[in-house]
DNA sequence: AATGGGACCTGCGCGC
DNA sequence: TGCGCGCAGGTCCCAT
């Protein structure tokens, strides 16, 4: 799915796009993406709220509601929010009072829609570890402290650090020159000081170009993103690093594809 | 606590 | 052309 960069384009889209607008209606194509509460309710909760602020919290967005709910999105691999929307092939679509639909598309159904009373009770919410730009280089160190887990399988987990998935983790660790295997605690200080500038910047680039569109990503508009002309490694298999020509290697990492230079980054 | 596997789904590209 | 397999940006759940 879409991570960090991704959500915070959408988001940022959506924002000139639905902020202050009425929700009029609400057509439910494929139930299974409606988490809670039940379908009817759903409907019912939205119809005639309008859209009075829009959070990202790490992969999750946010749309607080005049009502005092509100509505949580999670992409998942698959999601797509589409605006304005034609509803043809939406999960969900919301039309608003000016007429137009935003669509909820999601191909493999893993996408999670929400309503509640307050989202950050939300259990996935609550055990989120800090967003990547609100955390200081000293805390990002304390937090490898101690921990023999492989250093890309921590960077994806989001108790640890917010918003990083495979792909960007991958891009991380290669701009830092670090083995994607090597123990989150066995990097030096000055490698846990340059991984966490090389996180920043390659979110901050992928934001920068509307995120990295390989596989179902698009912007708001449905545009593609930008981002993937600038992967060094991620889907690289077998390719020239673009740093030392070596190939690019792949391996599998907690049942992801890991992408790496053997030569740049060794343990 | 950490790791490894499978589950949830659909569809694409590849090799035969 | 068709089939089977492996793969996909996320997260949860279970076994060891």
């Amino acid at each position: 799915m879409p991570e960090l960069p991704e959500v915070e384009t959408i988001k940022r889209e959506l924002e000139q796009a639905i902020l202050g607008k009425k929700i009029v209606g609400v057509v439910i194509n494929n139930a299974k993406v409606i988490r809670e509460p039940k379908k009817e309710k759903f409907i019912a909760e939205l119809k005639n709220t309008e859209i009075k602020k829009i959070i990202r919290r790490g992969k999750l967005l946010i749309f607080e509601l005049s009502s005092g709910k509100s509505l949580t999105v999670h992409l998942k691999m698959t999601g797509q929010l589409i605006y304005p929307g034609n509803g043809k092939t939406s999960r969900v679509s919301f039309k608003f009072s000016n007429g137009k639909l935003l669509d909820f598309n999601d191909t493999r159904l893993f996408g999670e829609l929400r309503i509640l009373d307050n989202w950050q009770n939300l259990k996935f919410v609550k055990e989120l570890g800090p967003e990547p730009f609100d955390l200081s280089e000293e805390k990002f160190s304390e937090m490898l402290k101690n921990r023999k887990t492989k250093i890309k399988i921590l960077l994806m987990d989001q108790k640890i650090i917010s918003g990083i998935g495979n792909l960007y983790a991958n891009e991380a660790l290669f701009r830092a020159r670090i083995h994607p295997e090597q123990p989150a605690s066995s990097l030096s200080a000055q490698e846990k000081e340059k991984l966490f500038e090389e996180i920043k910047k390659v979110l901050s680039e992928a934001i920068h170009y509307k995120g990295s569109s390989v596989d179902q990503y698009v912007q708001l508009s449905g545009e593609p993103g930008d981002y993937v002309k600038y992967h060094q490694v991620y889907d690289r298999e077998n390719e020239p690093c673009y740093k030392c020509k070596g190939k690019v290697k792949r391996i599998t990492l907690g049942g992801r594809g890991t992408y790496f230079c053997p030569s740049c980054q060794k343990l």
